[in-house]
DNA sequence: TCAGGTTATCTATAAACAAGATAGTAGCGA
DNA sequence: TCGCTACTATCTTGTTTATAGATAACCTGA
């Protein structure tokens, strides 16, 4: 059963000839009648009646109600790809939790402006669990700090981030040792990259970490780091978004530590999806007004 | 597109390998190689990661939920013909009020437990509209009265009744001209083949048919004429089952004014689905159980 | 019965397909 | 780094299938 034929049948019931529903598809006569009398065949069932005027049987109208259920999907897959300008379908995006809170909220309100009819579906999470994700097929891309090294993958740098202390006084310079050891350190939970900066920064003052607790959520984490629970590191931009919620001070940490930059990875461009494709070129954009200087690798 | 390649993708994408895929389709590698590529031609996407593990791309994977909903509809279309027993989809039955009443419920309850997974729809109305139906296709078979002589029907004689005149006082002979010419005739809508007996029986009295009442259902026509409203004309059976209920009586009519046959009328069986076959089986056999004298043409 | 329109059949050409053989490639382990 | 293995891509060949056009058969309505 092809579903040319089944196109064939579907005009055949509505025009009510075999000669009309030729030439809707663009083919002869003789066509239609191959090919309605193969599917008759296949079924071993009368489909049309022929004798005077041409309608469906009973059995040709079943099928043709499964026919139309095959071809609407069938239109629906293709435009999926094929349809011009707007892109449709399902987004799925895994990105860091600072990230999701700090950067992407302009960006899928532009996107979706532009691509109303796609569905898009965000996966939170540190960089290690988004990037297991992405191999997996789980999200179409994702982003996290640093690029993956990873060949096949298509990385750009999307946004460069400045990490700043995080407590609950205000801070001139950096704590003492003393102080570091015997406070507690707030991060996301195991393989975020925010974290292990946490435990270089630590090492650099010559500290190993100590009591490190664990957070699924940057609310939470800013909440406890106001009521004096312990440090934490975060890009400024994302602090200075929350800053007016909670009682929280920063302070500017060496370049070398601070600076982090997050990439948008997804895999080769031939494999996206319009959908995907078009939210690329909103990344782009939106990216080039932020800082021009950005790198595709 | 054809349904053979997204089967081919969907196998891909479930066995994470061409041979793989080949061997369930039983086919060779190198026409699923074929397949998968020409459908990435067709949609000018990658469906494939090909290096290292193989495995759907997101444009892949969103094309295996398409391809799904297709070949579902597909072999469930092909259930619906090649069902092996069990006949499934839709029955679509036209039959009068009267039959309805009286014979459907019998065979409709031994189909139903034949072939539980067919949806029954009855329509009702007078043996002109169900044969307008027919011809329109908008029912799979009817019952009515007077078998059909429009060639390339099948007919089938299902019941003969005896129709009697039913009255809301005990009659041991026909009433006198006087008495029906002053009495009101109930009958069911324009096109109903009994009304047309009323009027031949009428006819036969010598009294120009009066005021006739038009019903929709029988349950309202026993309640007029057991409220004594006028006299109806109506198959033995349907009266029998109904008296109970209902303060009437009954007068036998003459035999050639009495005899009714009700005809099952569907199609060629060439054009029958499984459903409508296995119906008319299960209605052959209740027919041969009550009249082994059958007739079918 | 005839005319007009419609479907079925036939045929030659072109295209598509399936299977097998072979070449190329990635990943793995020594 | 070097094979080894398992996999996909490509090429070839014979066969099948699709297409368009011409023609025959058919039905309906006048």
């Amino acid at each position: 059963m092809q579903l040319k034929s089944l196109r064939l049948l579907v005009a055949v019931a509505e025009t009510g000839s075999f000669g009309a529903a030729a030439k809707r598809l663009h083919t002869v006569q003789s066509n239609v009648t191959t090919h309605i009398k193969k599917l008759e065949e296949e079924l071993g069932v009368q489909l049309i009646h022929r004798a005077g005027r041409v309608r469906p049987t009973s059995a040709g109208l079943a099928l043709v109600e499964y026919a139309e259920r095959m071809l609407s999907a069938h239109d629906e897959a293709v435009s999926l790809f094929k349809g011009q300008e707007k892109a449709c379908g399902r987004l799925r995006i895994g990105a860091m939790e600072t990230t999701t809170a700090l950067r992407l909220p302009t960006i899928l309100a532009a996107y979706h402006a532009a691509q109303p009819d796609v569905d898009i579906q965000i996966k939170t999470g540190p960089t290690a669990e988004l990037v297991e994700l992405l191999l997996n097929g789980q999200v179409d891309c994702v982003f996290v700090a640093g690029r993956l090294e990873h060949g096949r993958y298509h990385s750009l740098k999307a946004f460069s981030e400045q990490l700043v202390l995080v407590g609950s006084t205000p801070m001139t310079k950096m704590p003492s040792s003393q102080a570091l050891l015997t406070s507690a350190f707030l991060a996301f939970r195991q393989g975020c990259s925010y974290r292990q900066r946490i435990e270089l920064m630590l090492a650099s003052q010559g500290v190993n970490a100590g009591r490190i607790f664990e957070f699924g959520s940057l609310d939470a984490m800013l909440g406890c780091v106001a009521a004096g629970m312990g440090y934490t590191v975060l890009p400024r931009g994302t602090v200075e978004a929350h800053q007016h919620r909670f009682g929280i001070h920063t302070l500017a940490l060496p370049t070398s530590i601070a600076n982090i930059d997050t990439y948008f990875v997804a895999p080769e461009p031939e494999t996206w999806t319009p959908a995907l494709a078009s939210f690329a070129e909103t990344l782009r954009d939106a990216v080039v007004v932020n800082e021009p200087q950005l790198t595709a690798s």
